[in-house]
DNA sequence: TCTCTAATTTGACAGATATCTATGTACGAG
DNA sequence: CTCGTACATAGATATCTGTCAAATTAGAGA
């Protein structure tokens, strides 16, 4: 239950003789670190959040107003804001305020971690190491 | 708003000028892609689903049966029951009965596509194509 | 068949979430 | 300063989700 250390992918290899099957052959993700990593994906976990999110990137400049986004959905302006704001919190997207409009833009450092932790290169896919 | 094919990543460069900021410079997810792609990403955005992904893949033979999932955490045997069934579902993982135990395993292909999308070469990400 | 264990299903419930309308705030143009 | 537009916040509500207790199914062994 030690929650100080939080490695994405640990190296030791373990292997506990208690189970009734088969033991581990890598160290699978602890409970903090799961904790801090669920939240990412709950984020992209929306049809809306993923569509913002393409739609930011694929922008020219990497970045997009409100507006932009805002046309592309059947939704009101306020549930727009509140998806973009939860994309935000998240850490996934970061905006400024250029006069009236509001960019975002996608931060891609988060988006690459959570695309390694789910590469087969990962421990969360198996990888021995 | 057609619906039948979908491709994960699109090449085609685009360019609207109806927006008030910046043109597209790639394809981004229409609403049919994200409404299949989402439910992926709610599956594996709880941090109790994260970590059976993570010990049922770091499982010598890449896989685990229940007894050695529900031992891992605080909650009953009905609960993790639910949860891999919600992984199962979406296609994350496949099991099968052998005797009295039930063992699950990871369907890396599933895993993989995700890893994809979000990674830097990806529409999502904002390759430009 | 009877019983024990492994796992799932069902039903209930508290908490989270997506959406809307209404309101508020920030900025630019007259 | 006032007005209009862009965006965010607040509050309300219907739906979804995670969890548990209780009941059910499935297999092993006596």
């Amino acid at each position: 239950m030690s929650k100080q250390e939080l490695p994405i992918v640990d190296v030791g290899v373990q292997v506990s003789a208690e189970a009734c099957c088969a033991p581990l052959v890598c160290e699978p993700l602890n409970e903090a670190e799961a904790t801090e990593l669920a939240p990412l994906f709950k984020a992209i976990a929306d049809p809306v959040r993923l569509r913002l999110l393409s739609l930011i990137a694929c922008h020219e400049g990497g970045e997009a107003c409100v507006c932009d986004l805002t046309v592309a959905f059947d939704l009101t302006a306020p549930t727009i804001s509140h998806h973009l704001k939860v994309l935000k919190q998240a850490g996934l997207i970061d905006s400024e305020r250029r006069g009236t409009w509001v960019y975002y833009w996608i931060n891609p450092n988060v988006l690459a971690r959570m695309s390694a932790l789910l590469s087969p290169t990962s421990a969360l896919a198996g990888a021995p190491a």
